[in-house]
DNA sequence: GACGGGTAGTTTGTTGAACAGTATGGTACC
DNA sequence: GGTACCATACTGTTCAACAAACTACCCGTC
């Protein structure tokens, strides 16, 4: 790490890994393979909510559709069934995931526990972190301003997100990005009136004031209240929606 | 539900039901795919040590071992990397998971938060369950008398995953088996005295005896006295093994 | 001797075709 | 109404082939 040169020509070395880096780090190279760029693919359509919910994904279909070969597909599904965006049953295929009112409730008793030891983790969290936390609501303020409500949904996940990576736990946060994926593909299914998400903001704001004033007791029934509202909202969007339905699982 | 026929005949349906359960329950039908098997009896290899961490599986070499096709070989390798028993790098294959002292310390913080929470679960939890954590302590006090360490580590395991049970979460339950299939992979590289696992089952006895008695906070520190042993001891096992191997990861 | 470049061999990624086995829906029959 | 049979659609699995990427090795150059 020292120069070993004379003065007039300091850390050429370094120099010159930097100016790489520099002009090299805007272009990215596409090193991935047909089989995730496919599951991509699926997975944008799929919480786009454009393939609802139980449809059957059939492999011919998108092996003309997509134009790749059958195995590439398979693959493909293999990697949204990590995800648990589609389920898979033997022999009989593929089908976009369904959820219903008790992988609702079982979500919320996943998030519960672990956000409500968040909390007590945000006491040893730098303070930067907490002011990313209020400056996701910020976000989400101006996103509801200009009724956005699809970035309020987003900031919201975003902003949980980011609380359950206080505790530190790699394994956690990328559990918890999966449990937000479900919850999103909740979000595209549930009937809602348009002002759901604007229901959480403020309360967010108070959360995220409440960690930074190091009040977390009161944070905690704060979020409780969150946890509680956001589980009863969501099981009513989607009892009102399983009229005729089946449900899919494993 | 009700019976349709005369009186001299009662429910001959419901008999005729409960009569084929009987016969048929004992007997179980194999209902998985071929990549399936395949990826039980590599996981099989992976779990009891037979193959050490970082080993490349090659394809062409398991499609004569096993006789199956290279595409259920690639299948299988998707359902192991779903449980991190193999870690994948494109166009260079699968290579068994090889944990450092990094993921062990990630396992543990992985592990602090969601079982202190389980104590604090335990309170709601019905007594049956608390006893049953008492039962499996004793089976490994039984094992542990006849130094029978292997099953002392797992009923370690299992008493823990039970623990974590108590939440009530399908989701957390099952991403903290995956967590604890981690471990057992430690378990199985690390160089470990034998008595490395009894000094867990008092340890245990007394977490069970104390949510039993309902003193959580008293149990609390008995659990994380109980994790910063298990994470001192592991982390020691494997620095004293990386002396000149490589990782893998991702 | 370190470095870069070419080259051959190995391994993976992907395709396409084929066949067997399983689910599904319908129709005829009792 | 229930059962058996049949045709169809789709999945599970195998096999052969080729392109692309990685690895290792040799070789000449500085």
């Amino acid at each position: 790490m020292t120069s070993r040169r004379g003065d007039g020509n300091i850390q050429p070395q370094v120099d010159r890994v930097a100016e790489a880096r520099r002009v090299l780090g805007s272009l990215r190279i596409d090193r991935s393979s047909t089989a995730e760029r496919v599951a991509d693919a699926l997975r944008e359509l799929i919480m786009r909510g454009e393939m609802p919910p139980g449809m059957p994904l059939r492999e011919h279909q998108l092996v003309e559709l997509l134009d790749v070969s059958r195995n590439t597909i398979r693959e493909a599904f293999r990697l949204l069934s990590r995800e648990r965006l589609v389920v898979h049953h033997l022999h009989r295929g593929v089908a976009v995931r369904q959820l219903d009112e008790d992988d609702i409730h079982d979500i919320f008793r996943t998030r519960r526990p672990i956000e409500l030891m968040a909390i007590e983790y945000s006491a040893t969290a730098p303070r930067r972190s907490l002011l990313e936390l209020l400056a996701l609501v910020e976000q989400a303020e101006e996103a509801a301003d200009r009724d956005d409500w699809e970035h309020v949904a987003t900031m919201d996940i975003v902003f949980h997100q980011r609380l359950v990576e206080l505790i530190g736990s790699e394994r956690i946060s990328a559990f918890f990005r999966i449990v937000h994926t479900e919850l999103r593909l909740v979000f595209g299914i549930v009937e809602r009136p348009p002002d759901l998400f604007a229901r959480f903001v403020p309360r967010n704001r108070r959360l995220a004031e409440l960690l930074l004033a190091g009040e977390r007791a009161t944070a905690t029934s704060e979020l409780e209240a969150y946890l509680d509202e956001g589980e009863r909202l969501l099981t009513r969007g989607v009892r009102v929606l399983f009229s005729g339905s089946d449900a899919v699982d494993s």
